[in-house]
DNA sequence: CGCGTGATTGAAACCCTTCAAGTTTAGTGG
DNA sequence: CCACTAAACTTGAAGGGTTTCAATCACGCG
């Protein structure tokens, strides 16, 4: 575990930031618009493997990946982890349980790799679509998107096996792979670690 | 298969269908409103297995059951059929990809029962956000709502063996086992219908 | 009554897990 | 720089849960 990441922020202008690109190349938010909007994010740099937010605690923000890789996890009722998902560059990760019923968080997020995240206060949402007459459209899209790709996953669950699973997953994601540990990939996929290295040992044989 | 229903639509005031109850209870929608809106929804009596929207076909509406049961299923690469979800009364069914996208539906959906479905047009969300403050903020909740349930199914899939996942769809949905053919819940939970005839057994035994 | 669909039951095969033992890898301290 | 250690990954053998295929049973409907 390396704590490299000293804080350069003041090098970042806001026009640079992916978070402002995201919204800006949809022409969602213009510049004005976000900095109006300054009060209801903060960028920070967050070290590896450091959670920002457990189980049982109220999440007050939504979270952008700015650089880096977050997952977001489980404890099941056995007190093994599940990996809900990934979560790495020009991703938002929110627990809805805790935004919007005021619910404790059922899940973990933590960094896997020294990122920089978006703290998103989780009125943005609200503000930006008073502010910006598309914003709201848009983000109503985005939950839409969300619905499918969980769908897909499902769909994946109930209909592949485990090696057919891993192999959509390469095709889907073939960056995460490379950033993340394989048992955390196994958990993703819904094996053990055991089965997705014999898996990978297969494939790799009948290449 | 019985083609009981004959329109008795004249008996139906708008302030007596599930529809109007369900925004107008919520206080998102008055009446008022749901006049103006009128153009955009339809009443319309389905008999039993009958599809309103095949695989291939581009959808134009969003079902709200007003009263019977839906089915969505996709057919997976081994030329099976996977149940993506049931809704019965007072829930909304969208196949998302062809709505946003303009893509064709991956997406079967029929009814189960002899139903009555409101036909939405894709445009009402956004016309009732337009003359109703509230609308799009609660529309925005119902969506994450449905990313949340999608979210608990995907960790039952996860971490759950089939006998512990059919007991939590008991819990969750008690009234819909009493409905639909076994084989399509066996189908839903991502097992034969001959291993969820075996776990029934079982659990009639251990009771 | 007979047909078809859905549900059940049995036996064999298969996929995946479990547990236990190695091997590799990366980070640590001498 | 190398040895040490812990964590991740691999490999093997045994076992369990689910599937598959086939046969049988139950039921509603023409």
């Amino acid at each position: 575990m390396r704590y490299i990441y000293k804080s350069d922020m003041h090098e970042m202008t806001l026009e640079n930031t992916r978070f402002y690109q995201y919204y800006q190349g949809k022409g969602v938010l213009n510049k004005e618009s976000f900095l109006d909007l300054q009060p209801l994010y903060t960028f920070k740099k967050i070290p590896e493997n450091t959670y920002l937010l457990r189980a049982g605690e109220k999440s007050q923000h939504i979270y952008f990946v700015e650089k880096g890789l977050l997952v977001s996890t489980t404890l099941n009722e056995k007190g093994s982890e599940n990996v809900i998902h990934f979560a790495s560059e020009d991703w938002f990760v929110a627990e809805r349980n805790s935004l919007f019923d005021d619910q404790p968080s059922s899940v973990y997020i933590k960094t896997i790799e020294p990122s920089t995240i978006v703290y998103i206060d989780k009125e943005f949402p609200r503000k930006a679509s008073e502010i910006s007459e598309s914003f709201g459209c848009f983000n109503d899209q985005m939950l839409q998107k969300n619905i499918l790709v969980q769908e897909r996953r499902i769909q994946s669950l109930l209909s592949m096996s485990a090696k057919e699973r891993y192999l959509l997953f390469l095709k889907t994601y073939p960056n995460i792979p490379l950033r993340v540990p394989q048992w955390m990939i196994a958990s993703y996929l819904g094996v053990t670690p055991e089965s997705l290295s014999r898996i990978r040992k297969e494939i790799a044989y009948s290449e």
